[in-house]
DNA sequence: TGTACATCAGTGAACGCGCGTTCACTGATGTAC
DNA sequence: TGTACATCAGTGAACGCGCGTTCACTGATGTAC
């Protein structure tokens, strides 16, 4: 049985690998990642990283691929807590994502800032499309709230938002030109959201 | 005078050589873009990049730089179109902005995306401050029509605007993940920044 | 107008480095009998 | 339980490469007299 044992043989060095590559991509970016630096911090030769993946690449879309597996779970599991309420859905979606960008930063520069295609293998496609699909789900149910003639499509809606949360993300959760933050993240996705909802129709104008 | 002679001496090294990065990040990102293939580029050896600039990320500092003080101008210049209506000048800077970045990627790459701080050097820093400066700007003339008691801070609304801009860029305008736009990345930030102007009371909630 | 000379912008060779990847190998593990 | 052997996961040396940077140099330009 693989487990704990260390000698020769690793036991796990598959997810070792990976681990180490989304600690090394956190601290110093996609650009300051490389193959043999992980490998080291796995305590193996980079040699040995060719037993497990096809080369650097893949060590990547199999980091990315992970974070896409955690992203999809976190969206769906708020996307349920928030039944039966479609807004209340709607608005822990939002939290949840940028939740997961701030705890999980190795696997969400991975998946958004690495360069590598959801579309490299069907494994990474398939979550990829589960979690988006999540995402799109939660903005339909909510436009179903709406009076039809009121009613914009729904990937827009959830287009709008993963872009407003995106960019909340990248330019004031890490710190991208000059490091300086005016309000806490959370907050800024939370009034932009409540903002962008109003603008809906879905909360009501005064308050 | 310096100018169109080729020969020996180049007559506009310098700014051949931005113009060489800004081309390359452009196409590789600013991972792939290296000081050897810019000089090799402008024609020249990579030893006479030396000449004008301290080294590497020297190089990609200026090209940002450059990036600010057009992407400052625009929002300057599309803020002024829109008055005396603070409305159409807060609009108008939404569009310059998604026009900036893709009109200018390899700019808005070395901007945003390149790791370089805006306080590496105080030109790059006193130029960025005048474009975000605009933008908050705009923000504030708009937030002067609203109720004092329905106002919130003009910082957060122009961050609001900024990170969904940002979003689309990245996300919808350049093809980041799958490449799948759903909606023309013009129209996905005009309905959002729509959406969310009609939050904020500043738009009628009919029609 | 001509000459001497300082200044400047380029060359080209060299450096040390770490990268991703390959290869023949060897040590450890698991299984068949 | 013991032995032979296949399989597997690692090693370590080597490769060719392009990188950023340095250095002493040299060719071109501009200026003083």
């Amino acid at each position: 049985m693989a487990g704990k044992k260390r000698g020769y043989h690793h036991g796990n060095l598959r997810q070792a690998l990976v681990e180490a590559a989304l600690a090394l991509i956190e601290a110093k970016g996609p650009t300051g990642f490389t193959l043999s630096e992980a490998a080291k911090q796995a305590g193996v030769t980079p040699a040995a990283v060719y037993r497990h993946f096809a080369g650097r690449e893949d060590l990547i879309a199999e980091a990315a691929r992970q974070g896409y597996e955690i992203f999809a779970d976190l969206m769906e599991h708020a996307y349920e807590k928030g039944q039966p309420s479609s807004l209340a859905s709607f608005e822990a979606t939002g939290r949840a994502y940028l939740a997961f960008a701030r705890k999980f930063p190795g696997h969400y520069i991975s998946m958004f800032e690495s360069g590598i295609s959801i579309n490299r293998n069907p494994d990474l496609a398939h979550v990829a499309n589960r979690a988006f699909g999540t995402l799109e789900k939660a903005a339909e149910t909510l436009m179903a709230e709406l009076p039809e003639d009121r009613r914009p499509p729904a990937r827009m809606v959830s287009a709008h938002v993963w872009a407003m949360s995106h960019g909340v993300v990248e330019l004031f959760s890490r710190g991208s030109p000059g490091t300086k933050s005016p309000f806490p993240p959370e907050d800024l996705l939370e009034t932009g959201i409540g903002i962008y909802l109003r603008g809906l129709g879905l909360i009501r104008p005064d308050t």
